[in-house]
DNA sequence: AATTCCTTTACTTTCGAAATTGAAAATCTG
DNA sequence: CAGATTTTCAATTTCGAAAGTAAAGGAATT
């Protein structure tokens, strides 16, 4: 279908997903993400068109589907924009952010069984490890260990809504990271973070849970801030 | 434009659009919120390109843009449909809808000015004097009034994270609504309510306010479930 | 009768060209 | 020269036809 006739420069792979738009959105949103293209710069259609070696209506359609997730804002008739960042929409971001995981892990806490507090152990084992290793070891695998782990700990919860904006949140809070301050990955206390937390969850102590998680986002948050303050 | 030509039968007027792809959102939208697309039924592109009068790719854009909403679904290579809904759905939308509107209120208790207070004030008023009013006039001003009243009391919470959840749990909570317990708008208790929230939030009382705005939600919840279930 | 393989049908998806628009450049006017 | 008006141009938006796909029905085979 697509794919296998790659002789443009910039043309990307699309291979692997089901149908064009999908791939065209897979791959913009990661360099939304990363950081590969700028926030507020313009996403000419033509020009992604060519690129992708597309029509216009699948790039059109894919940046639609984008919007769902507040990564590109159009303005009728004026074409595409990445979505912008400034310290105030981080801030409110990790506001809500804060406010949506301390209710999705109260959830966890009151819902949770047998098979959540299993999960939650392998996860906390596995991320307690590769904290432990040496620094080369860690890069390697800490992001998605750490990702596992604070999943493991709301994946009780069983509210889609909950869910969807959770989902929505770290994207942004990862493009943040990205944009802001690409080279800090791992912050030098998160062993004893997630220990504290851990353990507050094991107790089943909701009010120090949820005391906790604020306090480990805003850390991370606080780096974020200087990075974005600095440009 | 368009719309000068309206001659086919089924066809929506457009007008008052800057393009056509949003004059086509805004009326399906309309058509999913008021029950007149059923849930969960297909959406051919084929047959709203007819209805009105536009070309495919204007009909899936418009699509894309509701799946923003998660008012409609797609299934790659298998076409859009209209979204599901359920007693489970519904319950898992007010759940997160409470933390919302409760966070919202305890931010705007914090950072509301004498502006707020005004605003609330006036809100409350309208509000009062509609719901004291005779049936008949009622029931043609309420739903806004009730609607101004909620957003003001929260109207000082400044986060737009939170107002775009904000809305988007309106927005389904209003669908919910029209399909199950289209008859009942206004509760018979409303004014109680309503009365005690003003209060608590001239008393800036969070505590207070939050337990109530909860008690209220899910006062007109249960009305709904109880048209959800008899289905 | 059950299974496999084709055919048909009714769609969805994709494209590229044509219409339309907004904004900048060029021209005109007081 | 400043301000209003027209022209130009690049880009967005829109369309309708063509290509591609899933699912249902029908024939052939076991």
């Amino acid at each position: 279908m697509n794919g296998t006739n790659s002789t443009v420069a910039y043309e990307r792979n699309l291979d692997g997903y089901k149908t064009a738009i999908e791939g065209v959105y897979a791959d913009l949103r990661d360099s939304l993400l990363c950081g590969e293209i700028a926030p507020a710069s313009r996403l000419r259609v033509e020009e992604l068109r060519t690129r992708y070696n597309v029509g216009a209506s699948t790039v059109r359609e894919a940046l639609s589907r984008l919007m769902a997730e507040n990564l590109v804002t159009s303005e009728g008739q004026r074409g595409f924009r990445a979505a912008h960042v400034s310290l105030t929409d981080f801030r409110e971001l990790v506001d809500t952010r804060c406010m949506i995981e301390e209710q999705a892990l109260r959830q966890s806490i009151i819902k949770g069984d047998d098979q959540w507090e299993a999960n939650l152990v392998a996860a906390h084992h596995r991320l307690a490890r590769i904290e432990a290793a040496v620094p080369a070891e860690r890069a390697k695998h800490w992001e998605q260990a750490n990702r596992d782990f604070h999943d493991a700990t709301v994946s009780a919860h069983g509210n889609r809504w909950l869910g969807a904006m959770r989902d929505l949140h770290h994207t942004h809070w990862i493009r943040y990271m990205t944009i802001a301050a690409p080279w800090r990955r791992m912050p030098i206390d998160s062993r004893t973070d997630h220990q504290a937390i851990f353990d507050a969850l094991m107790d089943r102590n909701s009010e120090l849970a949820a005391a906790l998680i604020n306090r480990h986002f805003r850390k991370h948050a606080s780096a974020v801030e200087a990075g974005l303050s600095r440009k």
